[in-house]
RNA sequence: GGCGCGGUACCCAAGUGGCCAAGGGGGGGGCCUGCAAAGCCCCUAUUCGUGGGUUCGAUUCCCACCCGCGCCUCCA
């Protein structure tokens, strides 16, 4: 396996990745806060994570990845009181209805970890920061002062300058700085808290990320992912608080990962402007292999436009796959025995998709390679003289592998759609269809024949004739 | 206003200082077929937003401009 290399927002330059330890890599991706159905923004996240760490599997890394769930915050207390059940309660269902999302994605679950179950340890490096001088407190709030971290804004490529330039958020008067955030934040009545040092209250946001990350995953660790949106001031924050904790001895993550956000309509998907397609209800319409498909035939960091179209011609183009696959296995299973797999055909293939995948993880790349290996596959199947030469069959197995591998086991999509209904049984049931149906046509009776085909296709089986005879297959 | 990203065929989308600028979708033609489907082959960008510059040579590097987008406030 070759060079992995990959994007650092932080140095924004692609660099080769060498992990902190060999052999391990320990990565934190930051999660959401449970208040309301995942949308498809956030499932590009969470598929793209999930390609990383399997990229990152086959590099024979042992992978720690974490991500949180922020279950308490403004918004969930807000959401509480309008459906008027506990803030516990709304993180739980929409945690649920996230992880249910992502296990539909084909997705591996990361280690999720929570707000709420880690409080002692936030309050502690809160705590840390007070006492080290890097934050101050304010009638029950805690605040973290911008101005004692000099490199603020390495990150997000900004001067604290700039951000006074451009401001257009009311300040709070009670800041020594309008560019200093809150770290903790006082309760109000009524609110869920927690007791501190400084009475009872939450933390403020940024901090969990900081304080999840280091104590699950230690100090610059290697990979810390995003959206793009969260590079400032999200992560920016998370940097400052997070070094100044370390004493600024070292770097609290050493890659920065971002992903492009998702735009409908020319505008980004996003909870706040109401522009969004609830991944529920996409799921409705396509089966969840043909939306991880889509998500990953664009590069990560490229911002994508969804629409059906392209959900359309992503279903069309995996569909063409599976095709390929299946005539590949029926054309295998028809033999006297299986072949040893020749490697020779596919190996050129396997290797080119490597160094797509090892370019940064592009997809994009990678998926046209897929598409080669497809049409190697159907070149044999299709060509009669091919067909009948003895080593072809050995090399649509090492094709066919070739192409299980990037698919299933690299991107994670599946090339068998989800049917409930085949066993053994409907296997003969097809087959004998089948049988008849030649007979049928041996006979020329085309009209009956034509009819079993169509009445099947309008059962979502589609029978194809072929020289070597019929196969069937079934419609997404 | 500041910072950043991008404009590649009908649509989507990779990519490179110089082999025919990947791949997918769509469209056209051919082959195969009783018909269909699937598939295969060929065609669909002498050109990569516009105008300059650097270079033997730029789509790729630099500058300006136009257009779109993101961030600067909660956001994946």
């Amino acid at each position: 396996m070759g060079e992995l290399r990959l994007y650092n927002t932080l140095t924004r330059k692609e660099e080769p990745f060498v992990p902190r330890e060999p052999g391990k890599v320990a990565m934190y991706a930051c999660g959401l806060t449970p208040q309301a159905p995942a949308h498809v923004g956030h499932m590009r996240g969470v598929v793209v994570m999930d390609v990383v760490r399997r990229w990152l599997e086959q590099h024979g890394y042992e992978v720690h990845f974490v991500q949180n769930f922020t279950d308490i915050d403004d918004k969930i207390i807000r959401r509480a009181q309008e459906e008027g059940i506990s803030t516990q309660q709304v993180a739980e269902k929409y945690s649920q209805m996230y992880i249910e999302d992502a296990l539909a994605l084909g997705v591996k679950l990361p280690h999720f970890v929570k707000v709420t179950e880690n409080m002692q340890d936030i309050i502690a490096m809160v705590k840390k920061l007070v006492d080290d001088g890097y934050a101050y407190v304010v009638d029950g709030d805690v605040y973290f002062e911008v101005s004692k971290f000099p490199e603020y804004g390495k990150l997000s490529g900004r001067t604290v300058e700039e951000l006074k330039a451009g401001a257009r958020i009311e300040v709070d008067e009670r800041k020594r700085h309008p560019e200093d955030f809150a770290l903790w934040k006082s309760a109000k009545p009524g609110e869920p808290a927690w007791d501190s040092p400084w009475g009872p209250g939450r933390p403020g946001w940024h901090i969990e990320c900081s304080a999840l990350s280091l104590k699950y995953l230690q100090p610059a660790f290697d990979i810390h992912a995003g959206g793009m949106d969260l590079i400032f001031p999200h992560h920016e924050n998370e940097i400052a608080q997070s070094e100044a904790y370390l004493n600024c001895q070292q770097p609290f993550a050493r890659y920065w990962l971002h992903w492009g956000p998702v735009r409908l309509r020319q505008e980004k998907m996003s909870k706040s402007t109401g522009v969004v397609v609830p991944i529920r209800e996409l799921r409705q319409q396509y089966e969840p292999a043909v939306i991880r498909f889509f998500l990953l035939t664009v590069h990560y960091r490229t911002p994508l436009e969804f629409s059906y179209e392209r959900l359309d011609e992503a279903k069309a183009g995996l569909e063409r796959i599976r095709t390929a696959a299946q005539r590949a296995e029926a054309f295998l299973r028809a033999l006297p025995q299986p072949p040893a797999p020749d490697d020779s055909v596919a190996q050129p293939y396997r290797e080119q998709f490597t160094e797509a995948m090892d370019n940064d993880f592009n997809t994009a790349q990678a998926i046209a390679v897929v598409f080669e290996v497809v049409r190697e596959i159907n070149h044999r199947l299709n060509t009669p003289e091919l067909a009948q030469r003895p080593e072809t069959a050995a090399e649509l197995q090492g094709l066919l592998n070739a192409l299980r591998w990037m698919m299933e086991t690299v991107l994670g999509v599946p090339l068998q759609a989800t049917t409930p209904m085949q066993s053994e049984r409907f296997e003969q049931l097809m087959g004998a269809v089948i049988a008849w149906r030649a007979e049928l046509r041996a006979r020329k009776l085309y009209d009956l024949a034509d009819r079993i085909r169509d009445d099947l296709k309008a059962m979502g089986i589609v029978l194809e004739d072929s020289p070597q005879g019929t196969t069937w297959r079934l419609a997404e």
